[in-house]
DNA sequence: TGACTTCTATTGGTCGGACCAATATACCAA
DNA sequence: TTGGTATATTGGTCCGACCAATAGAAGTCA
């Protein structure tokens, strides 16, 4: 009935997932070297320029390294890569241990970096009005329990969002942003985060509670290690339900 | 005598490098306009191609966003930059305070994500090789106690490094890298990291034999948590050197 | 023979101009 | 007001050219 939507990809883009790709399956081992520009464009069928911009991109994430005359060299991603390249190791992985195997660590890390950001808020109390954006953020995750995955996703990512917030953290936000992307971005994987939207929700409450009520003593070590055990469950809730 | 230095950066990386600087310290608000390409190179005195270049990069790493015959809108960093930008949020703080506070909330991730190796290593533990090859990297630290600070910094480095690749989780090193990337560039960091290499040795050993001796009851949480007590310490010491 | 220099082809970096395609804006018409 | 149309703006791609750094071959000299 339709034709199909054209690619709203550009050129460039499309180059630029190409090489990646072939450098993340290692079809270029680590130091050696890429074919040269005029080659790649002549190979794609674009021109020099389209390939070339590509390429500038993979330099600036780290893949390659670019010497004038002597060409690009491909660099060990493992050793230079960002987290910006968990999608490709998904996509990468050949078998179902080795999908959950990635979501597995990317929930991991997830986690610690939430439990760096509680340990922030405790050392360093949020405002009243953090706070407040906090509960208004926990109350539309509430408003979203139901709903399809998608939007309980953008709403648990929103919590998530307004806790780094609280804390006032540039650091913290650019460390934890690439990681939310990957969430947002696995296939598959929020439904099993949000498989018990309404056990989450209890949690955030319960966390909200203890964020304005400090504890009497100096420590406020178990508060937020009874919210790190929460998102721990979280997870092992979310990989049971996705290793079959 | 000498005449200066050339500047080896390429023409695109000091465009790139302007348009960054100019974004990060907010003299474009995010959801403005970026002036229009033929603009900007007749304002750098470039050719349109290579500022072409240069904000291709930046669409990569998520500051800008390109949309044709609509121009570049400006992203907020805050919310899709990613831990790259560290460096760029030390050289933008104004007072002692604000260096110190980006100081700590990188060390304060890079211990948590640490957590997530050592909790990992927990779950998982790694081969024999793996640890000969985490002792190695001990030795070899401790071979230059007492160095100069770069040279300790690398074998630091290279200890955590031997610890992610014995996770052999590709996950794991990705979220680590921009971090001991950021660490690496940060003036002055590594001197009040490594102020007391001889303690550091001693606690890398510990973890050494904690790691190749299991606990023998189920949960290897307390030893862990060791090595996590012993990372926070060395950072708090790093702190006090740092803020006068 | 071996180490050094020199020349040359290769290759990334920059430039200028040109055209295409998507968007925004202003204007016009129903 | 609504919808469409014409036009200027702006990013996307292409072409050809030249510069500059590098590598590798060739030559040179001790």
């Amino acid at each position: 009935m339709f034709e199909p939507l054209p690619d709203p990809r550009t050129t460039v883009q499309r180059c630029e997932e190409a090489l990646r790709r072939s450098i993340v399956e290692r079809r270029f081992a680590p130091g050696e070297r890429l074919p040269p520009e005029r080659r790649l464009a002549e190979q794609f069928g674009v021109n020099r320029v389209t390939v070339r911009s590509a390429l500038g991109r993979l330099v600036a994430a780290g893949l390659v390294r670019a010497r004038q005359g002597s060409g690009y060299t491909v660099r060990d991603f493992i050793e230079h890569g960002g987290p910006d390249l968990i999608p490709e190791m998904f996509a990468l992985a050949s078998t179902r241990a080795e999908e959950v195997e990635v979501v597995r660590d990317l929930l991991l890390v997830r986690r610690h970096l939430a439990g760096a950001v509680l340990a922030r808020l405790a050392e360093d109390p949020p405002s009243a009005a953090a706070l407040d954006a906090f509960d208004v953020a926990v109350d539309a995750f509430e408003e979203v329990v139901g709903a399809p995955d998608d939007v309980v996703g953008e709403a648990d990512l929103a919590v998530v969002a307004s806790l780094v917030a609280a804390t006032g953290s540039a650091v913290l936000a650019l460390c934890l942003n690439p990681v939310s992307a990957a969430v947002r971005d696995l296939p598959g994987l929020r439904r099993a985060i949000y498989a018990d939207p309404a056990s989450n929700l209890a949690g955030w409450r319960a966390l909200g509670a203890r964020l304005r009520s400090p504890p009497p003593a100096d420590d406020p070590g178990p508060t937020l290690a009874a919210a790190v055990r929460l998102l721990e469950a979280r997870d092992v809730a979310a990989l049971a339900e996705l290793s079959p």
